[in-house]
DNA sequence: TATGCAATGTTAATTTTTCACAATTCGCAA
DNA sequence: TTGCGAATTGTGAAAAATTAACATTGCATA
């Protein structure tokens, strides 16, 4: 049923772009049934839909099909709120470290966006890229060698980089958390980054939304002791909470849905991050129900 | 007039997506005067249009806006091809270096294609994304000071560390070439990560397209002496090869339009990477010509 | 004041998309 | 083999979106 898809793939390959009408007659089957298979494929970001027929997708985005990509979906909401939160830890004129974790990545975005007058340290080169659109912070990548998982660096070249590195302020994310005992991870290239600069701080923040408690991996991480403050959302068990306080550490709530960005992004599942639109049935509307049932992602003809 | 663009956008960071219909009410415009709007954003990349409406451009790319994106435009055919004629140089087990410069992005991304069991440096961050997607070669980023302009690593320290590196081959690219002295640039930071890998590297090939040839510019980067190869397209002026020939250069010419992607790439300006398609009045089609002007890009609903 | 230009609004023709349903194919168990 | 159900595909009409052509407005300038 599908080796239609290959096809379609190829024939992309070599024009560009093609017309719903043009694959009809090229695959012998009705535009309804090659509208069909690009929509599934569009779905997938193996290409994108345009009105009236279909495109390669080879272009723009560095972050489709990576790991990174999918993980940034899962619990968008909570980090966004906890990047929030901890967004006003930050002074200026501090030099502060992010980790390669998304929820940093939210962190970044808002980072350029609001503050200046900052160094920033990150071993992410997505949030390099993120910080990298306001140029009155000054952005330190530490290099090494390249994970494409986590699109960030690790190794030992970044590992001793690191430790001639002191900052003010690090924001650190995690795996797993116990709450009594610290945090936890699995990929040690990563975790490695993670020890040397808490040690190389100031104070640490950990960027935990309520999904990592009582959670633990392969390795313990940070014991809980080098934690100064603990950041989450407002799901996080409220037992956990007292304990991290009675403990000594700072502990941030953050609200979730009170900065919440695009409320489509709620109702849908991890897969193309252009996929982003729905207005179906006039949800978004605000006057009378639009009776479309449209929300394609469209792009415009280039300048006459 | 344009006073309406701001407010569009306040809107999208608000929903993420919104219909020509409502925007229309909420501006109290005409939905052809919003279309219009929306249309010339789309074009600049700030907005993503969908069928019916707009979708906020946040998501996907960390190129749309930059400096880097732009270039990357010029001159592409020249850059593919050049960078296809260089991965012709590359030998398996090699350790090789790459500069930010957008030729050697496509020669990254051919690199990742295409080769395994190479060693790869680079000061791009850019690059170190494209090569993630292949993990069958190591990939090192040498960090420092991030360079919003090209993306990529450079100071003090991103100079240290290239120091302490040995590559086998070497490849950048420059902004001026005089074929009887070498190479030009105007910004520091980048080009002394070039000097310094010149002097670190057993071979070195100046990616470099005929529109380079005769230009200069600040500063003197590179001398002729020290380049060991020359990879260019076949435009470049026949004088400028015979001489360079006659002076011990290895010389490589591409040919242009061989291994030529997307035909539509030709026609477009500069502008935004999604905006590929056009297959107006059916110049793609095969058959009778198509009616349409259309030629958008869409994305799909999510599944049902 | 006249004139031209740019921005905007209006409308109708055209195209695309959607939807509902019929027809077909396919797998598979009886 | 037969028959059933599910998945796939095709059809046509209705709905929506896009386009293009043209009218209008406002404003700056000759």
């Amino acid at each position: 049923m599908e080796e239609r898809q290959p096809l379609i793939l190829d024939r992309l390959e070599k024009q560009g772009a093609c017309s719903f009408d043009e694959l009809s007659k090229l695959l012998g089957v009705s535009t309804m049934t090659i509208r069909r298979d690009v929509d599934g494929m569009a779905r997938r970001g193996a290409v994108i839909r345009i009105v009236g027929g279909v495109q390669k997708a080879d272009a723009p985005s560095y972050l489709y099909e990576t790991a990174v990509h999918s993980r940034l979906a899962v619990q968008r909401e909570s980090k966004r709120a906890i990047a929030r939160k901890a967004l006003e830890l930050v002074v200026s004129q501090h030099t502060i470290f992010l980790d390669g974790s998304t929820t940093c990545l939210e962190l970044a975005k808002l980072l350029a966006n609001e503050r200046k007058g900052l160094t920033i340290v990150t071993n992410s080169a997505l949030a390099c890229l993120e910080l990298g659109k306001n140029t009155e912070n000054v952005i330190i990548g530490i290099g090494g060698q390249f994970d494409a998982n986590s699109l960030s660096y690790v190794g030992p070249q970044a590992e001793d980089w690191a430790k001639t590195l002191f900052v003010d302020l690090a924001f650190v994310s995690t795996k797993g958390f116990l709450p009594s005992k610290g945090t936890y991870e699995s990929f040690m290239p990563t975790f490695r980054i993670k020890q040397i600069i808490a040690q190389q701080c100031v104070e640490l923040a950990l960027l935990v939304d309520h999904s990592k408690f009582g959670q633990r991996a392969l390795s313990k991480v940070l014991d809980i002791s080098q934690i100064h403050a603990v950041i989450t959302d407002d799901q996080a068990p409220p037992a956990a909470v007292a304990a991290l306080k009675a403990g000594g550490r700072k502990v941030h709530i953050a609200t979730v849905g009170e900065h919440t960005r695009p409320a489509c992004e709620n109702r849908r599942p991890a897969c193309h991050p252009q996929v982003v639109a729905d207005f179906s049935e006039g949800k978004l509307s605000g006057g009378t129900p639009a009776k479309t049932t449209l929300g394609r992602v469209v792009l415009p003809n280039p300048e006459p």
